[in-house]
DNA sequence: ATGGAGCTTCTAGCAACTGGAAGGTCAACA
DNA sequence: TGTTGACCTTCCAGTTGCTAGAAGCTCCAT
């Protein structure tokens, strides 16, 4: 199979499933005679895993370490979990930041009229006048 | 007054103060005869202003039309205000997006007993087995 | 005068790709 | 058989927003 059939089938595109394979992700593929690089339908399946775990958000390198408890018929399943409870601390905490950071911007843009004249709260606020 | 100077009162590190200069964030420092950037109160106050945009997660791109805003006393108020606003959205739609991510991925916890036992609802889920 | 802090420029690296150029290959159609 | 066009190859550059480090001035206090 060749490259352009394994992104369709895995929704990884054709680049980027030569950029995770220089980056070691994955392994090198095979090649046909031609030079293509040649590959199984296992291959595909790894590359549905890698785009189903960054799509949680998991770093390229986190998804490597959960190829390899993938691969590893006998890991704990305890190991997986920890991986997963600190992913989602690390997104409920960015969350969080961002929800902070809304708030803020609905209270500025909430005082800040809105219409042709100059003076707005959202600039005074950034520019520290209140602070 | 010296970058170092500039940095601590910012708040904004003197690489970061350079590298704003780079790309024409800010304009370019007046220099001392030694070649040393040299600073007045003002441009404190704008790189304060830099800083509380940022925190506020506005791109590098954005603080820059804030900072034309800024500086333009005629205007308008809605102007700044469409502009938060829209940020205001793209802040919405992460959280989104996050927030979504989060519950698949407690959801998935709450299915993984994390023991030593090799079998594992999250590797399994991300492997499309059940999809 | 010497030491250390602070300043200068330049280059390179991080994450995670994406786009484009230049060129080889393959399959189908006229 | 020729040629078109879709695929494939590699390599280089760009994105965003810095940050680290190297090599080398400058300044101030001791």
């Amino acid at each position: 199979m060749n490259i352009g059939s394994v992104a369709e089938q895995s929704g990884v595109p054709a680049k980027t499933i030569r950029y995770y394979e220089e980056i070691g992700l994955i392994p090198k593929a095979l090649r046909a005679e031609n030079g293509y690089r040649n590959y199984s339908d296992s291959d595909v399946e790894t590359l549905r895993f890698v785009q189903r775990a960054r799509k949680l958000g998991f770093s390229v390198k986190d998804v490597g370490n959960l190829l390899t408890l993938w691969r590893d018929k006998n890991r704990a399943s305890a190991d997986v979990k920890k991986f997963a409870l600190d992913h989602i601390r690390d997104i409920e905490s960015r969350i969080e930041e961002l929800d902070s950071i809304r708030q803020t911007l609905v209270s500025l843009t909430n005082h800040c009229h809105g219409d042709e004249r100059p003076d707005c709260p959202i600039l005074e606020d950034l520019a520290g006048a209140f602070k």
